[in-house]
DNA sequence: TAGGAGTCGTTCCGGTCCGAACGACAACGG
DNA sequence: CCGTTGTCGTTCGGACCGGAACGACTCCTA
């Protein structure tokens, strides 16, 4: 046994932790300093959440077709946003546009969607999906759909509209800077 | 100007579209097909807030120390319950353990921990913090904590112990499959 | 007490990710 | 006209990421 069989660690037993017993260590490390827990706990938990979403999505949704989330993600602008310029779809993704050049790079190859030059730029770069494409996500939108209802599924109606409106100013507090 | 000026897009200048543009370009995709609006608003903007608030901490308060988030993070778990066992590590920062070993070698290059072996059991490895390391969470924790805050600012008290509980409430969800 | 089963951290691989640097191109200026 | 400036997408380097395979080690059992 000994000490290090985390006996100041009030493990759950899988390894994870409450807030309590977080808040109980934390107090120890800074006896007297002021700690904002509330937002420590919701950014932790944002970050946790997100992971544990796409994970989940991944597997579930996404595996089967070998598609990852990030490649998801591009189809899914393109696809709803059609003939759409590739650095707006790497704001809309929310990647970096030297990431973007990857994923379009993978899917263009599995000829889920195209790339052609602007008319009237030739800077820049076009994309829109293929009729492969537009299949594919027919038929993947509407279960990767009913996963996000899955996984919302513990929260109210209220709830669910509340945490994504927090989420939204929270993204809204930070382009203000 | 033509067509591929976004006309079909209603963007709001910077290329981020509102939940409503998306709807509505969303049900010419899908007509007629049931969809969970809500569910669908509060993943996306689960993924997005966390990026958002990743990326703005690793600015703001990481990259002057030329600290990762994932970095960070293993620094902040170790620092919290101190002597403790890597695969406990790798469960609490919420990544794998082959990742893991090479975020502790990188941090135990930089000084800033140290790995041992435990003494009843060869094959487990024990990290703590050295006194580099304390004293570098000890500077950075509070500057850390205050951007946590600052992130969180433009909700009430309420609006963020909601929006962990929820955010709890989504990770347990998943959990039970 | 010796062998098999299980668990630990590590290594390797293919892929993702960002940011900086780069070349191609367009727009503006003289 | 032609250089300067700025904006595209692309490339590259370094870090991260999960999952599979591996060797080292412990525990269980006959």
């Amino acid at each position: 046994m000994s000490r290090y069989d985390r006996t100041t660690a009030d493990a759950t037993g899988d390894g994870h932790h409450t807030l309590v017993e977080t808040e109980r260590a934390l107090a120890e490390r800074l006896s007297g300093l002021p700690v904002d827990m509330d937002a420590m706990a919701a950014v932790q938990n944002v970050y946790r959440a997100a992971n544990r979403v796409r994970n989940h999505l991944e597997r579930t949704v996404l595996a089967p077709h070998d598609l990852t989330w990030t490649g998801w993600v591009v189809l899914w602008v393109v696809w709803i946003w059609g003939d759409i310029e590739t650095r707006h779809v790497a704001t809309e993704a929310g990647i970096s546009k030297g990431t973007l050049t990857g994923v379009i790079g993978t899917l263009e190859k599995r000829g889920l969607l195209k790339r052609r030059t602007h008319p009237d730029d030739a800077r820049r770069v076009l994309v829109a999906l293929t009729a492969k494409g537009r299949k594919l996500m027919t038929t993947l939108f509407p279960q990767f759909n009913a996963e996000e209802s899955h996984v919302t599924a513990s929260l109210t109606a209220n709830e669910t509209t509340a945490l994504a409106r927090s989420l939204r100013k929270v993204v809204a507090q930070i382009e203000t800077d």
